[in-house]
DNA sequence: ACCTCAACAGATAAGTTTATCCGTTGAGTT
DNA sequence: AACTCAACGGATAAACTTATCTGTTGAGGT
């Protein structure tokens, strides 16, 4: 549902939204959340790639929150480590090929659910929210 | 949350429970499926182990629903394939150690809600539901 | 007894996610 | 210009899930 690797991303935004306009290095990051610090940095690109990161090389360099990007809905940062799929769920709890209103699996009205309130998770939470 | 094994499981169930006190091959029931033969093999093992399933080798064998087993919720089946942790959740949807009432993440109340959903969802679901 | 059938069991492989390693680039300091 | 710092990028590895392969066991048919 939440892979480890959108867990970590959002973690890191967190540290990054409770400490705003400030160069923060991955190692310190790291450090703060016990995200390992390689892997973390390959977070960190992937979320500057996505626009939701600024980055500065070299002496006193680090990352920061690109502008506006407190406001973005975490849904943003979960399709970008686990994809559109993970984040417009339709699919069955059986893995039903053809499972909808008009075929209904047992638990597809529960299932739906479930899918429902993760949505409005993922769309009503934002970046700013998960400052620590 | 639920793993392509499990619902793999799910399936098979329900094709068994939905044809009780018959004796159904393994290949039939991938063909019927669509679940790789000898992957669904290693699952009917699995649930015969569990107590789920009954097997008979030789001419005339397969497998059958184990007598009480429809009325076992699907909750169980979860626990054999994807764990207890997958049916007991009470993991933080940010990953961090220490996430609780006292000390909510942004998400807690939302995410604790989406988790009641599915617990419910696996506990009042029975196996003789999923047939088919 | 012998043969066939289908479950059983262990080993191996493919694919995906998570994590590590190492050299390069670019910015700032001296 | 030389040096250091920290982000960048690609390659590699470990771990887990999913899938395949091969031979064995046991039950029934001939």
């Amino acid at each position: 549902m939440i892979s480890r690797t959108a867990r970590y991303a959002f973690q890191i935004l967190g540290y990054l939204a409770a400490r705003p306009a400030q160069q923060l290095r991955g190692e310190e990051i790291a450090a703060a959340t016990g995200i390992p610090a390689n892997y973390l940095a390959k977070i960190l690109n992937q979320l500057r790639k996505a626009g939701l990161v600024e980055s500065q090389k070299g002496w006193g360099g680090g990352f920061r929150l690109r502008e506006g990007a407190e406001t973005r809905p975490i849904r943003d940062v979960l399709v970008v480590f686990d994809g559109l799929g993970s984040a417009e769920r339709t699919d069955c709890a059986l893995g039903r090929p053809a499972c909808d209103a008009g075929h209904p699996c047992a638990m597809h009205a529960e299932w739906a659910g479930v899918r429902d309130g993760f949505t409005r998770m993922i769309t009503t939470t934002r970046v700013a929210d998960l400052a620590q």
